[in-house]
DNA sequence: CAGTTGTATCGATGTTCGTCAATGCACGGG
DNA sequence: CCCGTGCATTGACGAACATCGATACAACTG
C-alpha cells in the first residue's frame, strides 16, 4: 500500500442517494435468464397472464416458474391477483421502466448525460 | 392448462430490442454488494483509483477485489489502465448511467412514462 | 362429497458463486 | 542482481441458488 499511488485519500463516498442493498436486490431479481424471460413476457402484454400460460413459454417446470414469480413479486417487479383457480401476474411500472432504461443504455452508444 | 384462463394466446414476444442475455449479464455484474460498493466508489471520483485504495474501503481481501474488478471490466462497467506497478480503475459512462437510472427509479414514486 | 385442475410449498440435488490462503508475475529500487 | 511491492491467478471451501419431483392447498365441477 504505497503512499504516492493515488492523488488523495478516498472519503467514505456515502453520497449515494439510494442504499446499495436496494440496487443489489433489484439487480439480483433481474440476474436470471428465466426470470427476465418471464418479465419480458409480462411487460409485452397489458393483460395479466396466468401461470399456466407463462409455463408454456419458458423451458422450466411449473414449480420453478412459481418460485421465480415469487422472487419477482418480492422485488416489486410483478403483481399477482387471484381470480378463481387462476393467479394472474402483471408487470409493474417499475419493471417497465427498468427494462426500458436498460434496453436503451445497451443500444445507445453510451451518451454521457450524467 | 385450461382453455379459458387467458383471453388470447401469447405470441413469442421476441419484440425485445435488446437480447435478454445481454441484460442478464449486466444485472449479474451489479448483483453483488461488494461489486456495487466498488462501482459506487469509482463513480464518485473522476480520478481513477488504484486497487490498493479500493481494498481499504471494502471488507474483503485483495484477491477478491481483483476478482470483482475483472467481472466489472468484462461487463463494460469499468476500465483499467496500468501505470508502472499500479493498476488504475475508472467507471465507464455506462456504469454512471446505470447507477443514475436505477437510483432515480428507486427514489421516484414510479411515474409511468413508458 | 369426491374428483379434477391450477398454483404454491417442501426436500433434495447439482451447479454457480463469493471468499480466502497461497502462489505467480511484472515492475522498480537498493 | 536480488528483493520488496502491487496486482493477478489458482485451488479449495462453504454458501447461495436454480431446478425438479413430490406433495399440499384452494377452488371449481360433477
Amino acid at each position: 500500500m504505497g503512499a504516492q499511488c493515488c492523488p488523495m485519500d478516498t472519503p467514505d463516498a456515502t453520497t449515494a442517494t439510494v442504499p446499495v442493498s436496494r440496487i443489489v436486490s433489484l439487480a439480483r431479481a433481474l440476474a436470471d435468464e428465466t426470470r427476465l424471460a418471464l418479465l419480458t413476457l409480462l411487460t409485452c402484454y397489458q393483460q395479466p397472464l396466468c401461470v399456466c400460460h407463462l409455463v408454456e413459454h419458458v423451458p422450466v417446470g411449473q414449480p420453478t416458474v412459481s418460485h421465480h414469480l415469487r422472487i419477482l413479486r418480492e422485488a416489486g417487479l410483478v403483481t399477482v391477483e387471484r381470480r378463481g383457480t387462476w393467479a394472474y401476474y402483471a408487470a409493474t411500472p417499475l419493471a417497465r421502466q427498468v427494462l426500458d432504461d436498460l434496453g436503451r443504455l445497451l443500444t445507445e452508444p453510451a451518451t454521457a448525460s450524467a
